[in-house]
DNA sequence: CTCCCTGTTGGCCCAAAGTCTAATAACCCA
DNA sequence: TGGGTTATTAGACTTTGGGCCAACAGGGAG
């Protein structure tokens, strides 16, 4: 599929700021992409690319927050570092807490901006390694049959056949054949790992 | 215990600015402790007094960020509201990166600042609530048996009686008795239960 | 109309787990 | 030394769960 190193992608309206921070990053060994408009960067961003983006406060059409905004909004969950000259203290509030990574102001030190995008690089990592594992939850679960995911769910209550027969209105016999594919189609081969497959689901939603 | 209605912790070196603020919050229906210095806060903090801070950033001897600092080393948990007249965008950006709720500047809207406080309470009731479970399950991991919590973590992990004994150098009818005394003294019915308890110890670790 | 999926049920047998009573041994504490 | 905790094991019995084979009914797709 795609490759999988980890490109760092620069959003800045100064062509100036712009081909320097390439340049930066570039020497320190990081792939870059750089775009000069807020809008080239949102219509082309594959979310499902790894990297990290690093975004000027202030440009014109869309700022950086509301590109935060765009992207949260499209799905993406690409760490932003915040990179402004004439960004004020409400702004960074705002900008932490819909969930950049960092928030840095101009003139940057280099070490400073190569610090929060190699942070940013690893949340990247980390939050992909559990997405990718969530989703592949998600793909056996979604191969269960309505009646199945009914079982299930009655399953990791810790309910016994017999209850989980009364319940739905059937017998134990019907119970066992629906927990055996349960757990064949979920991979699985006790109700302790069932139950935690299905934990793991709940800490995200 | 303690009464369970909440707290707003006000700290702020400025007596009029405090004693306004108590007004305030006090004219809002919340109840207030006001306090003029952070050391004498610090030290009469009762972490599990259920409430929230607001805290003024720039003040003499400790300033809002070491506080925060200070309060997590010590393992209070307490929400902050930070509230600030001379504050940069760096101290904003590491107050929010320190777990800080919000963080405003002076002069501040009443009904910005009423808003962030209550967000803090209900935070706080919710990491409350949680920690009192978490507290619970904890009380009744204790009470096993240095063998009881070898068997529970071997069961939680899906095996059986039969590799559990194997594994621990013994039979069978041995792990049963652990067994049947670890789903008594955890409280639980089923594995199933067993299981989300466990699992729920990992989220904070 | 026939095939496949889904949901259902039965019988048979075995494996695993839970329950109850009872006993033994090592250990620490008072 | 006596008592409590911990760890161990035994026997006997019941309940629950899982595997295998077989069968039937309803519904949708080709």
């Amino acid at each position: 599929m795609s490759d999988n190193s980890p490109i760092v992608f620069v959003v800045d309206d100064d062509p100036d700021v712009l081909k320097g921070l390439a340049r930066l990053l570039r020497s320190a060994g990081l792939e870059v992409a750089a775009f000069s408009s807020p809008h080239a960067f949102l219509e082309l961003h594959d979310s499902s690319a790894p990297g990290c983006l690093v975004l000027d406060l202030a440009m014109p059409g869309l700022n950086g927050l509301e590109l935060q905004g765009a992207l949260k909004a499209k799905g993406s969950a690409i760490p932003i570092v915040f990179l402004t000259g004439r960004g004020d203290i409400p702004m960074s509030v705002q900008a932490m807490k819909g969930g950049a990574l960092d928030f840095l102001t101009k003139p940057v030190n280099d070490e400073d901006l190569l610090r929060a995008i190699n942070a940013a690089l690893e949340k990247d990592r980390i939050g992909r390694e559990s997405r990718s594992e969530l989703d592949e939850i998600q793909q056996r679960l979604s191969a269960l049959t309505p009646r199945e995911r009914e079982v299930l769910t009655h399953v990791v209550s810790g309910q016994l056949n017999k209850q989980i027969a009364n319940d739905l209105g059937t017998v134990e016999k019907t119970i066992k054949v629906h927990r055996a594919r349960v757990m064949e189609k979920m991979k699985v081969n006790s109700v302790a790992e069932l139950v935690r497959l299905t934990e793991r689901l709940k800490t995200i939603e």
